[in-house]
RNA sequence: GUGGAUGUAGCUCAGUUUGGUUAGAGCACCAGAUUGUGGCUCUGGUGGUCGCCGGUUCGAGUCCGGUCAUCCACCCCA
């Protein structure tokens, strides 16, 4: 049979494995989270369009998927209108919310909104999907999920340092070995201005994000079209390419002298150095070519990646001075990070990374063979189940039993109980072992004891 | 938005180069070998408008045109 049904490009459905395997990700970054003091927050999955808007760069906007407004949104827009052709303001008159494009937006919002009740700094966590209206491919979704820190309401590095920490300690305990990339804007910004390019600083920063994932003659070229001096540019980066953190350092506190760059390059130097003692697993490496699209970024740029698997970021975030003054509240400086739980499970499946254990939770299958004996077995999966042992009963007593034990092993199951005729004179079940496929009728007491036993190993 | 690839059974795919009886395989499913015993093995079976529309032809899964969908890369990003 031939049944047309689909889901919107970019969406999934999750199988019973793939979300026992999903929340695990979501447990250990909630229990490091916790661990560090966040709190839980969550915010809707719509917002109006206001507060979603210019707030990702003109790209951004286009990739916002949009709501319809309900009833006969068509009712005061008239034929005029129509022929004017001025979609976008038309677009406006039908259409006022729009599903979230990220979590730092809406924490925004939601910070300005509730700050009377808030004590700051603010920390809290947020695990929530969110939706762009991106071409799907390999690790990109258009519907996917993001766990996000934020640290509102304090200027401190310290935040920064650690937002590093919990970073590598997640991955240190997901066993995913990553490299922590960190940058800052002031940096970005303290280059651009000694090449006078200030007014394109945007675009520098873009073109800069593409140093080396395309060739060099196409940089150059891209290079060319905001400025004249490219040669000098070029040269520079080259020079600092294979320099570690401190020779970089160094190299940019004597070519530049501007105030931007001082400021940057103390950020970073800070964060670095009060960063050595702490025993992370994997490394950080400041790089200048890290750039970030989203306009909001002020300070500190992070961006973490895998070293065994290319799958584009895993996480990506920094610091902002001003987001919540677009919503009328200044003064708010924040730091964040986004984790992308979807690229982090892939990964994941890919390198077989996680535990061997994480399916291990069903363990009691009970098989009933006789209506006669349905009371007994739902008194023995009730006793099993007041252990916190997890049972199925079968449901239905007149399938086969082979068909019933194909059931269990094609589950997995590691114990089934079978209850006949005989179990039930002798006041007893059979205990049938499906790894070893060894059986032994016994008193329930007995059965509950192997199976606990089983339960601490 | 630009470029490339792929659509054949529930799933993974062969077959398309060179058009030719009834379109195959593995997995899954059902039945049996085994009426209170799963996995392994063996035997048999169910299951297809070959993405869709049109064209060429005596004849199209195969050739041509269009269309839709999916995947990959670029762009951007988690």
């Amino acid at each position: 049979m031939k049944h047309n049904v689909s889901i919107p490009k970019g969406t999934r459905d999750f199988t019973p494995q793939q979300v026992i395997k999903r929340q695990y990700i979501f447990n250990v970054l909630k229990d490091v989270f916790t661990k560090y003091g966040y709190l839980p927050i969550e915010t809707p999955a719509m917002e109006t369009l206001s507060t979603l808007l210019g707030k990702y760069g003109e790209e951004g906007d286009k990739l916002i998927f949009r709501i319809i407004n309900s009833g006969n949104f068509f009712e005061n827009i008239s034929d005029d209108l129509i022929k004017k052709e001025n979609y976008s303001y038309l677009l406006s008159l039908i259409c006022e919310k729009g599903l979230r494009y990220d979590l730092t937006v809406p924490f925004a919002r939601y910070v300005v909104m509730h700050h009377n009740q808030i004590t700051f700094p603010f920390k809290r966590y947020q695990i929530q999907p969110v939706w762009r209206a991106d071409k799907p491919q390999k690790g990109r979704y258009r519907e996917f999920y993001q766990c996000d820190i934020d640290v509102i309401g304090s200027k401190s590095l310290l935040n920064e340092i650690e937002i590093i920490q919990i970073s590598d300690e997640v991955f240190s305990i997901l066993n995913i070995p990553v490299i922590i990339l960190i940058n800052h804007r002031n940096i970005l910004y303290g280059i651009a201005k000694e090449f006078n390019i200030e007014n394109n600083f945007i675009k520098f920063t873009t073109i800069l994000d593409k140093l080396g994932k395309i060739d060099q003659e196409k940089f150059i070229e891209s290079l060319k079209e905001i400025t004249l001096d490219y040669k000098r540019i070029i040269e520079l980066l080259n020079i600092i390419e294979n320099k570690n953190n401190s020779e970089k350092i160094m190299f940019l506190k004597d070519n530049f002298k501007n105030t931007e760059m001082a400021s940057g390059i103390n950020d970073i130097e800070f964060i670095l150095e009060n960063t050595k003692e702490l025993n992370l697993t994997n490394n950080i490496r400041f790089e200048i070519s890290l750039a970030r699209g989203l306009s909001y970024y002020t300070g500190t740029i992070f961006e973490i990646k895998s070293t065994e698997y290319n799958i584009g970021s895993l996480c990506g975030g920094g610091r902002y001075d001003n987001l919540t003054e677009i919503f009328g509240l200044p003064g708010m400086s924040g730091v964040g990070i986004s984790f992308g739980a979807d690229r982090i499970y892939d990964i994941m499946e890919h390198l077989n990374k996680f535990p061997n254990n994480i399916m291990n939770s069903l363990k009691v299958l009970v098989i009933c063979m006789d209506q006669k004996f349905i009371k007994y077995s739902l008194t023995i999966a009730s006793k099993l189940r007041n252990l916190n042992i997890p049972v199925e009963v079968y449901p239905d007593i007149d399938v086969k039993l082979k068909k019933q034990l194909s059931f269990a092993n094609n589950k997995g199951y590691k114990y089934v109980l079978l209850i006949g005729e005989n179990e039930y004179k002798n006041n007893a079940v059979t205990l049938k072992d499906m790894y070893s496929g060894n059986q032994q009728t016994l008193e329930i007491e007995e059965v509950i004891k192997i199976i606990c036993d089983y339960e601490k190993h």
